[in-house]
DNA sequence: GTATCGCGATGCGTTTTTTGCATCGTCTTT
DNA sequence: AAAGACGATGCAAAAAACGCATCGCGATAC
């Protein structure tokens, strides 16, 4: 929208940290940025930078007006969308914050799915952990996310949420392949692959493993979940992982096997977005379809 | 604020129905406004307007859009506000919609002893019935609502309610000035005044009224409490009021005597924002002090 | 300690956008 | 059938935004 665009110029200075540098990538010159800036801070009577010597910074007001600037995006956008859903075909676009569980086959195909029926909708995918994903949302980055284990911030609304059993996953010819459920003490003496200490599967094994002062071998540290899986056969070695996570383990010649809940806890799934929000349409349903998705597949264990 | 001159053209328009009409009052030529309205229905990809013969009307789209468009005022003012409260003057503007009933005496006291504390503080008040005052809460012409009775839309919050008994206003030489409650069969044969049926206090008299069939002789209607109160003494008549209302009788003249609860039940004064809104600093602040002001006034018959 | 570099601010001519005037076509009212 | 009021549009004038060149200032490098 063309009457926002001093607004649209002056997050991209608070996100650049200087003028010049966002008026690059707005692809105009600084002075006119400069005067876009100056002219604002004039008609408001307060300026919202402070100017330092390798560029600007956000005042506190300009911290307050910043945020205020996107939630005025937000606002339209959910306007916008709100109006084409008036008119029958549901336009929009939903950005999403994920963790790199879901991102591999949960929300591929529920996005896939929703295009099918939505094909005017548009999306993003952020990957992201926890932390990052929640300020996402704050900062109006991301419409809804999906987090698996803490959520830290008071402000997040949590629309749903999902118990996820830890799964070791293996070569099938590997010894531990034979058991149901694999116990901590069992990983005694194998070669293990571990997600980096940032996802929300590595804390809760590390919870339990130090819980049992468990001595395990861990030779690989990834956070990359692709990476692991496919190592996981050169080494005969154990890798961890979500059942929302699991992808067609048998053509890769793989097997999971459930952690025993009385070594870890089972985490959660957390799907949310910003508390107070008025999510646009598109958004709302789209999260809508995944809560009834993720009801289909696992049953009892999503609330709300 | 300059970028939002679109925006309040359009919402100008959407008032006037006409584009002429609110060319005129915005001071600018019905060309130059036609040619925004059709610039901003061409970004936004859908009309606004219904173009009629005797003008245009929102359609549907419209609606919506003129919504977040005062949505968007609101929230820059409340921005503003914050902003400017933050450099330690409190400015701002406050827009009050009240009954009559408030604005004859508690009204102007709390505002002026606000002002004298936040000078840069100033004030909107507009005198209204109480569906109006809720209108204007939800088209976000007024800030504050202080109603008399009925609440009627779901989305309004209330603050704050006093309970406000009914009182009997009357010459101090009139023979019902000798009772310390009024009873409504005492009314049969007294010439009274009363306020017109959009007023909370005719709708209680009349519930009372009625339920005992009382005969009794009206001999005004007026919707103007100053009217009717100097208009008593001249036909030695009976006029109604609440605590709230009540000025410096004694100098008139006059005096109040409570209608027995038993009667007529008493009323409740709601003081009222637009639910979800967060008000302007300036108009929280001024809530907050209205609030503990009827507090001391009214002791125990302030709730929340 | 000096030179250099990168930053935001500003004066001035140019380009783009917005505005106002005149006018058209349409629909309602008389 | 005529008159009046409305929104839309072509075109020239006015206004705003823009880009270039340049200034002053502080940090950094040598």
């Amino acid at each position: 929208m063309r009457y926002m665009t001093s607004l649209r110029f002056i997050d991209a200075v608070a996100r650049e940290g200087s003028i010049r540098k966002a008026a690059d990538k707005l692809a105009i010159t600084s002075t006119a940025l400069n005067r876009r800036i100056l002219a604002i801070e004039d008609e408001l009577g307060q300026p919202l930078f402070e100017r330092l010597p390798g560029g600007v910074r956000l005042n506190t007001a300009g911290e307050l007006f910043v945020q205020h600037i996107r939630s005025q995006f937000a606002e339209l956008a959910r306007v916008q969308s709100q109006i084409a859903d008036l008119y029958g075909i549901r336009r929009g676009h939903v950005r999403i914050a994920s963790g790199a569980d879901a991102l591999r086959q949960f929300l591929p195909k529920a996005v896939s799915h929703y295009r099918t029926e939505h094909p005017a909708v548009t999306f993003d995918l952020q990957r992201c952990y926890g932390e990052d994903a929640e300020a996402r949302l704050d900062s109006l980055d991301a419409d809804i996310a999906l987090i698996f284990e803490p959520i830290r911030m008071a402000h997040v609304h949590v629309a749903a949420t999902v118990r996820q059993t830890l799964h070791c996953v293996m070569p099938d010819n590997h010894p531990l392949s034979q058991r149901e459920k694999v116990r901590l003490r069992d990983l005694a003496g194998h070669r293990l692959c571990l997600p980096k200490s940032d996802s929300g599967i590595r804390q809760l094994l590390d919870t339990g493993l130090l819980r049992r002062a468990t001595d395990v071998d861990v030779v690989l540290e990834s956070d990359s979940f692709e990476f692991m899986q496919n190592y996981l056969r050169f080494e005969n070695a154990l890798g961890f992982q979500i059942p929302i996570a699991l992808n067609d383990l048998a053509s890769q010649g793989l097997v999971a096997r459930p952690l025993d809940p009385a070594d870890v806890p089972s985490g959660t799934l957390h799907l949310c977005y910003l508390k107070g929000r008025v999510l646009p349409v598109a958004a709302a349903k789209f999260l809508d379809a995944i809560i009834t998705s993720l009801r289909t597949s696992y049953g009892g264990d999503v609330d709300q």
